[in-house]
DNA sequence: TTAACATTTAACCTAATTGTTAAATGTAGT
DNA sequence: ACTACATTTAACAATTAGGTTAAATGTTAA
């Protein structure tokens, strides 16, 4: 997967607030959309983004589609680049 | 620095590769200008929101306005970045 | 098969990004 | 002061991104 698309999927902070989200576990797309003031195709669209840069993996159970993380790794790098200068922890 | 304006300004390729110029020491603006194909306009906005990302440093000596990099320590961490995740080394 | 629910996709709108050219600014040399 | 050069800023056009609502798709259960 291209670092175009990593860095491109990341410099959203919708994007990235899902990522910390989804740290704690994978969360159904409602689940994740309800953390969120806007509509749920909009979230769709995001994790659309971060399924195309290979951050997370989606697996449908029933009705449900379930959300992970597929780079935990990433999301603690960015908080350790983030913490090197001397930025806010997330966003 | 905000980590929205760090990743926003490393989304594009052209920063991106500013950047990596930049690694191997400071460069005039002119310079910078010569490596890519689009105008000097263009490259000097990317400049200014590299700038603001606050990932290089500026400073005027004569009528030339030399570029270098403020945190050359970021790039490594995106080339590892880049490893981990199996990607091409840049772009 | 119909109804209800979860999610995505399509069509559309607006705002932001990137590029261009032309004008403005800053500096050096004559 | 004038000219030449380096770079930025302004004004504009084209593209991309992100939001909305409405329609489509997939799944479960009656």
């Amino acid at each position: 997967m291209a670092l175009q698309q990593t860095l491109r999927a990341l410099s959203d902070p919708i994007r990235r607030e899902i990522l910390h989200l989804l740290k704690k576990g994978r969360m159904a797309a409602g689940d994740i959309v309800s953390h969120f003031e806007v509509t749920g195709a909009s979230i769709s669209r995001h994790l659309s983004v971060l399924k195309e840069a290979d951050l997370i993996r989606d697996c449908r159970e029933g009705k449900y589609i379930y959300y992970e993380l597929n780079a935990s790794v990433l999301e603690e790098i960015l908080l350790w680049l983030a913490e090197l200068k001397g930025a806010e922890t997330h966003d």
